[in-house]
DNA sequence: CATGAATGAGGGTTCATTCAT
DNA sequence: TATGAATGAACCCTCATTCAT
């Protein structure tokens, strides 16, 4: 009751949050979020079932917090990144080495996030912040400022995030090894001069 | 009732089949594998849920077969299409028009295999006619004859891949419109100048 | 598949039904319905918790329905027999002997009725051949014929409810015995008394 | 969170106990016992789920002293009511006038003990100062003094019961409104009446 | 050979109760 | 002593699968 127990029961808090939370991304990775019981996070967790319910009130929404802040913080950190930089090749250079960097150091949030695009994406709102939007906004300024020709916005997005995140898939596959980082130049490149290409006259 | 089953006497067997995989296909790709139940195919397709069994052993045999299906004949088809053509650029434009074409015609089976790759994909034998078989000899062939370089041909095989799919990604989330088969003349000049970017030196 | 199978399966879903809900009733009646579970239920029909879904989609639907059922019907047979009756003694009279024959026959179907009222009253719609309904029927009806004084139809009607059902539920508790039908004629006789004993002016 | 331990360490045993059945009671009256759960009771009354465990058992017990404890003081304030009055007319007259009174005064509590009694009367004792055996001793001593005929006690008391309790449901359904008290002289005829007309030969 | 009612093994969720703080 | 996080036993419900007809 006193500060010390309020302490420890926030520790606690963040304990059996934190390894639900783990637990359940790393699960999620690797067998999708319907492949995974409720059971399977707890038992992984250490905890017991209900506890989760005290943290969210589903496995839906679970599944949505977790994809939902990883998203948001990806894009956050995106779009601080891309502050840094000058320019639409830095920017492009900037945020797939951060990708890559994402990847090597947490596999299992990208295998969790990769797949659960395809069903959470449609739910989770579509803020300022999500990648998606960042990686638009770097190729917005790009064409006003007349470094690349195009008119679709979303093209050229596509494009640079499917050369990313198909090599991500790649190496989840085993059919590419060795940290992603050091290929994320030879990936810049390749966005780089992909989304010039989109633009050219034929 | 009775008539129904008379119905169904009449049917061919592939009609029955065909129309239960169509039904499946459509269902799997706006719910997910996992968001469809039997029941729902059955009724989808207009059959019983004891039929579905005398085709498939399971419903995750049904799954596994559409998706290996599709996989395949895409793949045989992209081989087919490949062998046609003489040179990477060459390969590479009729590789991607053909993907655009596919998604332009049955979008749904798309929306059914990109997801369900994540899942199925280390299932499913890895065969010679796989889809990414055939890009990654597109690519073999291009490094051997010097059209490229590049020494790690899965890399360029995930960026041509990556390139495609995510654009049509970005088609069913609304975020590109109109044919894709229109743009698949702008998404090969991207994919070509991305590979060969990608063995530039430095 | 011949019109012999189709009746038999016809035989076997009211088979089961009735099995589900006589084992409903009868468990509700002494546990009451927040104190029986499905479990319970289909234990006690001897058939599958699932089957109970083929013909309900929820607990809550199989007490809704039940209650509901056995109220319309109630109502409906009282209707049927005020009608046969001419003035309030006789309607009186020949309500109260109605409910005395329906507890003796199925007393567990009141058992169930009485309590449930309390949370499912209000969600069954009020019809018009509710049983509230029907007496307030023929106290309206006596009061337009100078049959008896009062301006307050409910409160007339709750007099007569209210010495049926406590009766029955004394019976139920053991404080009464006997037949319950046996004590009709003296319940109506009371009914009578204090439906015009309400009206009387001080 | 200090705060709040802090005014609860002031707060007396007894206000604890109060505010929780309090709560319990307004909760169980709209919701049921069944459909109240400890966080509801906790949070209502502003105190913890674990220490509702200090003063109760479980939360059955809780339900049963309630219950038993209105029931009994209930019992024993008619007891007290009825000593005070000479004769049937004037017990029956002040039993119904007390119900009435009790009615308004805290229509929760009666609509809490209304449909609990279905579960919870056969589980309280039967005491001496149960209203049940309140209102069969005024029957009983009416009977023994000629004001009334009848052999059976039970079903005299069940009429008055009857007649009282089910005007109260009503006034809850809303098919009765105003003030209970007003009604308590015209139910006391009634009632009296119906005790007068049970006996009656036919 | 098709049918669809029945099964039963889980799955998600709730909640009375406990207990370390 | 009060707290409320944690527990775990049920509970309701779904659905892939089976099988008598």
């Amino acid at each position: 009751m006193s500060e010390y127990s309020f302490t420890m029961s926030l520790m606690r808090v963040t304990e059996v949050k934190e390894k639900a939370e783990r637990a359940a991304i790393d699960l999620f990775a690797v067998r999708g979020i319907d492949g995974v019981s409720i059971a399977d996070i707890a038992a992984a967790a250490g905890i017991s079932q209900g506890a989760l319910y005290r943290y969210y009130r589903s496995k839906d929404e679970l599944a949505r917090h977790l994809f939902g802040e990883a998203y948001k913080q990806t894009g956050t950190q995106l779009r601080a990144m891309v502050e840094h930089e000058q320019g639409f090749e830095a920017g492009v250079k900037a945020m797939i080495m951060h990708f890559c960097r994402l990847y090597d150091q947490d596999a299992a949030l990208f295998r969790f996030m990769l797949p659960a695009q395809h069903e959470l994406l449609p739910v989770v709102t579509d803020d300022q912040n999500a990648p998606v939007a960042v990686i638009e906004g770097v190729v917005r300024d790009a064409i006003n400022a007349d470094e690349i020709n195009g008119t679709d916005v979303g093209a050229v997005a596509a494009t640079i995030m499917g050369i990313v995140l198909q090599t991500a898939l790649f190496h989840i596959y085993g059919r590419i090894t060795g940290q992603l980082s050091e290929q994320a130049p030879s990936l810049a490149r390749a966005a780089i001069a992909a989304s010039r290409a989109l633009g050219e006259v034929r």
